[in-house]
DNA sequence: TTGTACGCGTTATCAG
DNA sequence: CTGATAACGCGTACAA
């Protein structure tokens, strides 16, 4: 009983070429020798009917679908959208499409993403997790035997691979620029309480500045999402500070961050570095864009994409699934180079991250005494 | 014959909580009453064994599937990222899934994307088309029967709705804005030569000079992609010309363009807004973010991708498909909200631009003698 | 109220 | 080299 849907199908095409469908398939997947003759009217029936095999039928009887699904908070972050652009890449050269989803940092949002990827029974998954559980990723696992393969944030407790990169070395970088900047006074913008990569970046600030005899002020740290409006409400409170009182360094765990502190105390009549110097994290394209250039805690987002897409392509070649062949083998659609069938048990990886100096640093305004200039004088401010 | 794929299916359930499939199928799809004690042993395999219903075998047997492509040239680029974001908003309110797809402007890309999306079945199609032709559109509509709106960029000789934003209130008013603060010398960095929409905002600017008595000049007109690197070179041939043939302000077919226009001047020396007032277009969070904060033509975003989606929407009730009904109807998924069945015809709608005046425009220096002060004693510059 | 059987579009297998 | 056929998982008409 036909529901009204009128797509085209490989019985058109058989029909308009006057063959079987099963020449018609024959064709199209190359999966068994046809004469040249047949060939060239399925391929002008295909052409003149816009035939395009339907994935659904595909997918049912072969068990494989040849998408990958990516997961990832919010791709209107740049971070995410290089990174997604990056796997897109690297995935279609290996003959795989990506299913982007975008949970925009809600946690139904993803949760019905997840569902949606296993409705789909797509190969294998890539996730940048926001509130998904270990416990979600094995479900999804175990009922679709797809592969699973973590990036940037970690899932506690989660057993499969994860790719990302190690704050440690740039945040170290970044407290050594500082302190040969003259700075002593240093406040942190971190992530979220309580994640656990929020937590380990945060971790990683503070070792850096306490290995150069630094503690972290409490009152100079400020947490939050890793968003513009978290930055912002940091550099208001910190342009409320005396003069005296406020660090003249930040490290911001995101460039969102960075740029809503800048605003935020640019507003407040504090320059960017003069008065303050800021230090973001993540470099998208948008951190060499703006003004001033922002030096960043740099993540080597392109080589995450790779290495972590490399990962979970690797599992797809063990035992449960096979290449995808491509949906048809047309004149015009390239082939795709299947990788050398690396056969090495995958790994969690974690890249360095490295400083890039930009120019929104710069050295404390008087390296000896650091409060003078703008204070003194200033007691009376209040009542006017 | 079992090909190796092991996802849990609506059997297992049946078998695990010793019922028929079709008792499983219907307590999932509430299509028929069933007994409370099936449904709750139902419930629980389910729960067990993780089931999602296979969307293949759905899509197969409905020919329907509940998804929307959504076809965009750039994720990365902001406007872009906010246009798929409020999308998928909307169109998830209406129990529609949305499938992203990132053609990096990329005509081969995309094309290979309008295939995916084709093969998937996808109930309607939402699309910024780069390269695609009238032709490409037309033989996927004709070929899955689904519907397409145009969003963001016309395409030439394509029928189907279109919804976007008139470039031209908002040229006015920059030029309006400009010309109140004594500019006469205006600059272009205009989008890509031979593409319709392009050529239109390019239009608008150029008519919105026309109007105020300004004519554009070749020699402060470039062209290109929507990009940071036109928008670079522009700023690097513009801080070439002598200080007395150069323009005083810039309006900028895009934000990425002026961004990239503004790192490129200040590079070379000239200050952004004091040497150079700089005008974006689009209006995406980054415009805000920027120092100095751009005065951007801005686009209605927002309204673009809902006014889009509920145009397809629309076209979706209308006689070939149906309503999709949500996966399974389990207590945490919520209710999908059929939105009210409107029945007007679809029709292409343009939403006004406006001007946003932030901090990159200003004054010119000197109104009266707008040459002076740069001028003279740099002829011999060249031979050093 | 529950179970059985068919067909959606494909591809793989088998027979010609 | 080509054509007929079964099966993938699901929803539904129909029989019990």
């Amino acid at each position: 009983m036909r529901q009204g849907l009128q797509s085209v199908s490989v019985r058109d095409v058989a029909r308009r070429a006057g063959v079987s469908i099963s020449t018609v398939s024959r064709v199209l997947g190359g999966s068994a020798p046809v004469s040249a003759e047949l060939r060239a009217r399925v391929m002008q029936a295909v052409e003149e009917l816009g035939y395009r095999p339907n994935a659904h039928a595909r997918g049912l009887r072969l068990g494989r679908t040849g998408i990958i699904g990516l997961l990832v908070p919010d791709v209107s972050n740049p971070f995410f959208g290089e990174l997604a652009r990056v796997i897109e890449v690297s995935a279609s050269r290996a003959g795989y499409n990506v299913l982007l989803c975008n949970s925009q940092n809600e946690a139904a949002r993803e949760r019905q993403y997840l569902d949606l990827l296993q409705s789909q029974r797509v190969d294998g998954l890539l996730v940048v997790a926001s509130s998904l559980q270990r416990s979600d990723l094995e479900r999804f696992g175990r009922a679709t035997g797809a592969r699973v393969v973590a990036m940037d944030r970690k899932i506690e407790g989660f057993e499969g691979p994860w790719v990302g990169s190690d704050p440690l070395p740039g945040c170290r970088e970044a407290v050594e620029h500082l302190v040969a900047l003259g700075h002593r006074r240093i406040g942190i913008v971190r992530g979220p309480v309580g994640v656990l990569a929020s937590e380990e970046r945060y971790q990683a600030m503070v070792r850096a500045l306490e290995e150069r005899g630094l503690s972290p002020s409490r009152a100079w740290t400020w947490a939050g999402e890793y968003t513009f409006e978290t930055g912002a409400r940091a550099g208001a409170r910190l342009a409320r500070c005396r003069p005296g009182e406020r660090p003249t360094a930040v490290i911001c765990g995101s460039e969102l961050a960075a740029f809503g502190l800048i605003q935020a105390v640019e507003e407040a009549g504090l320059r960017v570095p003069d008065d303050l110097s800021v230090v973001g994290y993540d470099n998208t394209p948008f951190s060499a864009v703006c003004r001033p250039p922002l030096t960043v805690i740099a993540q080597p987002i392109e080589r995450i994409g790779q290495v972590a897409t490399r990962t979970l392509l690797r599992l797809l070649q063990a035992p449960l699934r096979r290449q995808p062949e491509p949906l048809m083998r047309m004149p015009g659609m390239g082939e795709a180079p299947r990788p050398a069938p690396g056969e090495r048990r995958a790994r969690s990886v974690a890249l360095p991250t490295r400083l890039v100096v930009r120019q929104s640093t710069t050295a404390v305004p008087s390296p000896d005494a650091p409060t003078r200039g703008r204070r003194g004088g200033s007691d009376g401010v209040g009542h006017a």
